[in-house]
DNA sequence: TGTTCATATCAAAAAAACTTGATATAATTT
DNA sequence: AAATTATATCAAGTTTTTTTGATATGAACA
């Protein structure tokens, strides 16, 4: 069952929702190390948008992946992260049943 | 507009999301110093219901308050709080818009 | 195999959120 | 007007979350 104080909580940070903001606009990565074919986002395009060191993208993705709303996919030595629109949908649902919307 | 971050945050924490569905399952105050009569919910109800103190109660329905999740009405010397549905209507509504649901 | 590169984890520091007890404000009642 | 009652606010303490720098792990490649 879906955990909506979770759920709540991963939207809760300013970076965390731009990050998925990111994950959902994404078109391919355009950093030069990766491999441009991947769907998802790999930590460098994300430290190289935000500004962040790799150790503070790395938390986030964390608590992304944990709270469901994020899928990562390793592929090598790099890790592809994908916006998973199915949580959201979930939650929102949710949301609509739990009050009555 | 609508503050998909701060509405989350409002959410993200367990007394608050408690309080908002006892706001939703609500009949009429039952405490005998209130007025019956009143649709919301007072202050006493809350700390009766969760055995919070007073000052830890106000401080989330200031929350609920300000991110718009909940009204107050003042009726002399008590507050009584309603859900507002609208507000979490929307905010499960613009998160299918963002992020294309 | 040893070096390089990407990510994970850890411990410490910093910041933010929450809780509490005391006091203030404001309406009600005696 | 004074006492009572409900809520607000404040400052201090506590807990949780976030950030950072250092180090570890694990894959790729020379």
């Amino acid at each position: 069952m879906i955990d909506i104080v979770k759920i709540s909580k991963a939207l809760s940070d300013p970076i965390r929702y731009k990050i998925l903001l990111m994950l959902l606009n994404h078109k391919g990565c355009t950093s030069s190390q990766c491999e441009t074919d991947m769907k998802g986002v790999c930590n460098c395009e994300i430290m190289e948008e935000f500004g962040m060191i790799q150790s503070r993208v790395s938390y986030h993705m964390k608590e992304l992946c944990e709270s469901g709303l994020v899928t990562e996919m390793p592929k090598g030595k790099w890790k592809y992260y994908t916006l998973k629109k199915e949580a959201i949908r979930e939650y929102s649902k949710e949301l609509g049943v739990i009050f009555q919307l």
